[in-house]
DNA sequence: TAATCATATAACGATATTGTTATATGAATT
DNA sequence: AATTCATATAACAATATCGTTATATGATTA
């Protein structure tokens, strides 16, 4: 039951959900890409990946200046389920601002 | 995505997770046998109630002096999903208190 | 029609969450 | 070593949510 309510806290924010649309269409992205996609307040996004990290549905990795962020392969059926909806109904998301340094 | 997180929202509570849960193993309920399986005050199953009614995930009716609560039946593959997870993780609740008048 | 029963709503305090601005940290670059 | 870049954290106001107590509503019963 805890599962549940964590991961629907995680989903309970649309741009949480926005952060998880763009990384099913991008295997990796940094803090700035989320920031400058979705135009999000740098803090802003730094917390929403904080709190979606504690859930365990993503993962950091630091690469040179950057702090890199992916989804974790899940075996979760309610996370994988959660997923694909995701996917369906973030296809609208614009398009990858890249960080190009 | 006002989707998910209209649903994510209903399932970020224990206690609505709980209602959900009795509703899986009970076609139809009153508010009293939400309260006193659960033992929750009535002012707040109501609101709970309220709130999962507003999602559609459920719908009331009038019987007599009762109000009795029963799922949707819906063909929404997230709430579908989601249901049957919160069936798997709430074998443990209290055997219902039934409402006997 | 008055009383009772079941439910809904209102009002409240306590706590949580969101987004902002300011600042700290930590790695790379100069 | 000092600066710059990317990210994290802290502090704050605004808003939302939870659970409580008190009360209103609406249906039934006496």
């Amino acid at each position: 039951m805890e599962n549940i309510v964590t991961i629907a806290k995680v989903l309970s924010d649309t741009n949480r959900i926005k952060i998880l649309g763009l990384l099913l269409r991008n295997k990796k992205l940094c803090v700035c890409e989320f920031c400058d996609t979705l135009n999000l307040s740098q803090p802003l996004v730094s917390r929403h990946l904080k709190q979606i990290k504690a859930s365990g549905m993503i993962n950091s990795k630091q690469e040179g200046k950057w702090v890199v962020y992916s989804l974790s392969n899940t075996q979760d059926s309610l996370m994988k389920c959660c997923l694909s909806e995701i996917k369906k109904s973030t296809h609208d998301l614009p398009s990858l601002v890249s960080c190009t340094r």
